[in-house]
DNA sequence: CAGCTGACAAAGA
DNA sequence: ATCTTTGCCAGCT
């Protein structure tokens, strides 16, 4: 239907668009909710170029471990914590606190 | 043209 | 319990 080209590209740029805020989310789960469950290195990767697609808050998004593991790709390591603790979400060690509490799970909250 | 890398994740040994 | 290996898709060398 959507007669757009990279599916799985769009599709995580869309998904990550809709995480509110004070949220985050995993690859794995954005990978999941693509059907491709161990996809979650080309969600990173979709990651690596959000900031050509567009307005894209990959900041909302990290690791399984609730790790902020691209933290090197802002424009600064920080501006990732920065930026999650702005929306209230602690982070410390570069990890998020309370991860779960926070966890926003794209196939609950979104749908095909 | 062909192979490697990469912001991950889960299973096997 | 820890370490290693494979899978995924797209972009680069």
């Amino acid at each position: 239907m959507n007669s757009n080209q990279q599916n799985f590209f769009n599709d995580v740029y869309e998904v990550v668009r809709q995480i509110p805020e004070g949220r985050v989310t995993s690859y794995g789960a954005i990978a999941s909710f693509l059907g491709a469950k161990s996809g979650a290195r080309t969600v990173g990767f979709a990651m690596n170029a959000s900031h050509v697609a567009g307005d894209i808050p990959a900041h909302r998004v990290v690791n399984r471990k609730g790790m902020l593991t691209g933290k090197n790709h802002f424009g600064h390591p920080l501006e990732m914590q920065k930026l999650l603790e702005q929306e209230g979400i602690r982070v410390k060690n570069d990890c998020v606190v309370d991860f779960e509490d926070h966890f926003w799970d794209p196939s609950v909250h979104l749908t095909l």
